[in-house]
DNA sequence: CAGTATCCATACAGATACTG
DNA sequence: CAGTATCTGTATGGATACTG
């Protein structure tokens, strides 16, 4: 019946909750842009190990390709993420790490990750039939 | 003959890190391309209080459009991540909700947003002056 | 109020080719 | 090996109009 709604009325937010919800929204907005696109977790989650080349992250992440792996890691750089040590050697030789900040953002995309392996089977039971009976 | 030979190992992960990294990509990708668009993680964060109707939701969210919050709160309907309540009636209510599964990302996008706020500052002074100190 | 459908702009992303 | 430039396709996202 209608009592579902006698919890609590007053769907705005006239309570005093200490989270960021929209109200600063901006950067919010700033980082989920940056993190938001198709590869960026990816190369954060690849370089929890250490350090990696240029040709080992490519060779780590399936589908990526020259141009996106290289905006990723500038786009990282940029933001004091990562780390980047080129030695400008016969053979060119591009390290790249995780600075404290980088490591920090990882341990959530970690946990990121952690929820995608714990529930991406109930997602996907879900998307089959949204609460329903199955429909394949 | 170069040094090429070289890249026979460690371009995998030669530790024993029980992380879920990019050989199990495709399950992470999925929950990547799900939740790694302009809105879905706005919206879940603004569902963290509970209850809100399709309004609310809209005010709650800056620039979100008709459509996008649509298309999200189907797409998190879908996935079973919220719950969609809707009263038949005379004047059109639809109240959204997180569900036990909606409410486990809330967790770690609230972390997410947390870390926005602690980390934005120092993001913004390395993309000003990558590293360096910014002589302009 | 809630939501969908259409049209349109752009930003994102891939393939290729070229350079240091 | 590492990285950039160009060209192009596609998906995303926004404005508007219309329906239940």
């Amino acid at each position: 019946m209608d009592a579902v709604a006698a919890q609590k009325d007053t769907v705005g937010l006239p309570e005093p909750c200490a989270r960021v919800p929209v109200e600063h929204a901006d950067f919010i907005r700033q980082v989920l842009d940056r993190i938001g696109d198709k590869w960026t977790l990816m190369v954060v989650a690849s370089l929890h190990g250490g350090l990696m080349r240029y040709k080992d992250l490519q060779s780590s992440i399936p589908g990526i390709s020259q141009r996106m792996l290289s905006r990723t890691l500038s786009q990282l750089h940029q933001d004091g993420l990562v780390t980047r040590t080129a030695y400008a050697e016969v053979p060119p030789r591009v390290e790249y790490a995780l600075t404290p900040l980088g490591a920090s953002l990882n341990d959530i995309v970690a946990s990121l990750i952690d929820w995608a392996a714990d529930h991406h089977e109930e997602i996907r039971r879900h998307r089959a039939g949204t609460g329903a009976a199955d429909a394949s």
